[in-house]
DNA sequence: AAAACAAGCAACCGCCTCTAA
DNA sequence: GTTAGAGGCGGTTGCTTGTTT
């Protein structure tokens, strides 16, 4: 893919937008497409999965999933790919932020451990470790966590979700007639002249062509203001299932919902 | 109030696998 | 069957924010 300079380091919210955009159009595939947002296609994925997708739930690890992850880990051991078979274990959760979560542990763990052994009469860190090598549930990471502590990321606010809009494909439908030059230079627009708040956007649901109906949200706030509906059963896709756990859902029709809902 | 330290998280890197030509 | 490019993954780094001294 031809690119005329490859950005690096934070995304800002133009580039958030313009990648958002194009999932929506592309799907969450054709990454090499989408790097036109100078940044590379890995780093357009990397930023979705990990950040912009709407299936994702942020804030802190609840202790039923602290305890899955531990779980899990004592199953599978470190055996490639652990981070993201268990991610997808853990609907909304990407393998980054266990990945994150499990160094951040051992990290305490390690912490406690060297206490420990300077105080050399405490017992605990023994106790900690096998319970991380052998399936144990005794080990309660959150309680290292303050009470009440709520972070900015948490879903299930009630700033309300915005219904999808319907006037949304008339783009994808007619995708093939229009270049790509003239797709970008919309989103272009439309990214610097609207300041109003941001509209739904409807995802490509990935698998059809005609599923390429999306509105562009005039405009992106900062992400970290979006909102996610905490119960949208997304981003689940198990190897042996691909299917919802909490709704049965098979995973196909799930995305297909497709509609993200995005609100200021 | 300021400095030092710790924790959390976003993002990059390099390697490996998969897929299409 | 081979090869190049894209995608996926784990490891790692560095910045930001929160906490402690």
């Amino acid at each position: 893919m031809v690119q005329q300079e490859v950005r690096k380091g934070p995304w800002t919210e133009q580039e958030d937008f313009k990648l958002v955009s194009f999932v929506g159009l592309f799907g969450d595939r054709r990454w090499d497409f989408i790097a036109k947002v100078n940044r590379t296609g890995k780093s357009c994925r990397l930023r979705w999965v990990n950040y912009l997708h709407p299936g994702l739930k942020r804030g802190k690890m609840t202790p039923q999933e602290e305890r899955l992850v531990l779980e899990l880990h004592s199953k599978w051991g470190n055996r490639s790919p652990w981070w993201s078979r268990i991610a997808r274990k853990l609907p909304g959760r990407t393998d980054n932020e266990i990945k994150n979560y499990w160094r951040t542990l051992m990290r305490k763990k390690a912490q406690e451990k060297k206490r420990g052994e300077a105080a050399s009469s405490s017992p605990t860190p023994s106790s900690v470790d096998s319970s991380i090598s052998s399936n144990n549930h005794a080990v309660d990471p959150h309680a290292s966590k303050k009470a009440g502590e709520e972070s900015f990321y948490d879903t299930g606010g009630d700033n309300g979700v915005i219904a999808a809009t319907q006037d949304q494909g008339q783009k994808g439908d007619q995708q093939g007639l229009f270049s790509m030059d003239d797709i970008w230079k919309d989103i272009d627009n439309m990214s610097e002249e609207n300041n109003t708040t941001l509209q739904p956007v409807s995802v490509y649901d990935g698998h059809s062509e005609e599923g390429c109906n999306f509105s562009c949200p005039p405009q992106v706030p900062s992400p970290s203001s979006w909102e996610y509906s905490s119960s949208d059963p997304l981003w689940v896709m198990d190897e042996e299932s691909l299917f919802c756990p909490l709704s049965e859902e098979p995973y196909f029709s799930c995305y297909a919902q497709g509609t993200v809902f995005l609100t200021g």
